[in-house]
DNA sequence: TTATAATATAGACCATTATCTATGTAAGCG
DNA sequence: CGCTTACATAGATAATGGTCTATATTATAA
């Protein structure tokens, strides 16, 4: 898999801000001046947060007259599912199998196990 | 909810590559030596990432000889999963509903939607 | 004991980024 | 028009973080 998408979305959710912005829109649209009201920091400061938002695919903008509308995109929590399910997934598709690499099928003292466990 | 265990997974996870050493570790333990093998940097980086993945309770470190033998925690991707879920769903949960703001319910000129549509 | 192999730690360096203030833009209203 | 509101952009600054080299630690082997 190419996780260059997901790494994306990882780094803009990887601030508990933005996180909470998307927690705020899981319920539905919001413009910006209502999300901001929610925060400590600048309006120039969510204006910021949001444009890595939409560069990660997480969010659309609509503008509506004075307002910006934003709304989580449908694809991204789709997206995101999927990439979470495919990374922690035992299902042959990680990269060590995938490059048939020599370190996974017999290392340097059979030490190395490759097993369904996980703890 | 309580996001700040979850952020720091997302911290963690949301460098290229920590998600491969977490990718390689789906399938299974492995020692530092054999995850450095399908990287480019340094061991001292790579001691850094570990630890870096180990503070975020992502993976296990249980010593054998003089080998690190490294095995993502099942805990995590419980947590993870159900962390992804809780913040992408619709059911309530979000900090909008749970604080009651006054935003949510009817904002400054009732363009704020909240409603089940996510598109 | 001496040497070697696997890993950790310390400290420096550089890129990224989260934040700010100041200012620009665009839309609505009197 | 002039004013206000909502938002974006520019540029500066300070903190964070990924990487390196050098060195320390720990365990095994000769």
């Amino acid at each position: 898999m190419d996780y260059q998408n997901y790494v994306q979305m990882l780094k803009a959710m990887a601030d508990p801000n933005r996180l909470k912005i998307i927690d705020l829109l899981s319920c539905g649209s919001l413009c910006a001046c209502d999300i901001l009201t929610h925060f400590d920091f600048s309006q120039p400061t969510l204006s910021h947060h949001m444009k890595v938002l939409q560069s990660a695919g997480i969010v659309t903008a609509r503008k509506e007259g004075k307002w910006q509308h934003y709304t989580l995109r449908a694809e991204f929590i789709d997206q995101f599912k999927q990439g979470t399910d495919q990374l922690l997934a035992d299902d042959g598709s990680c990269i060590c199998r995938s490059d048939n690499c020599a370190d996974c099928q017999a290392s340097h003292s059979g030490k190395v196990v490759i097993s369904n466990e996980k703890s």
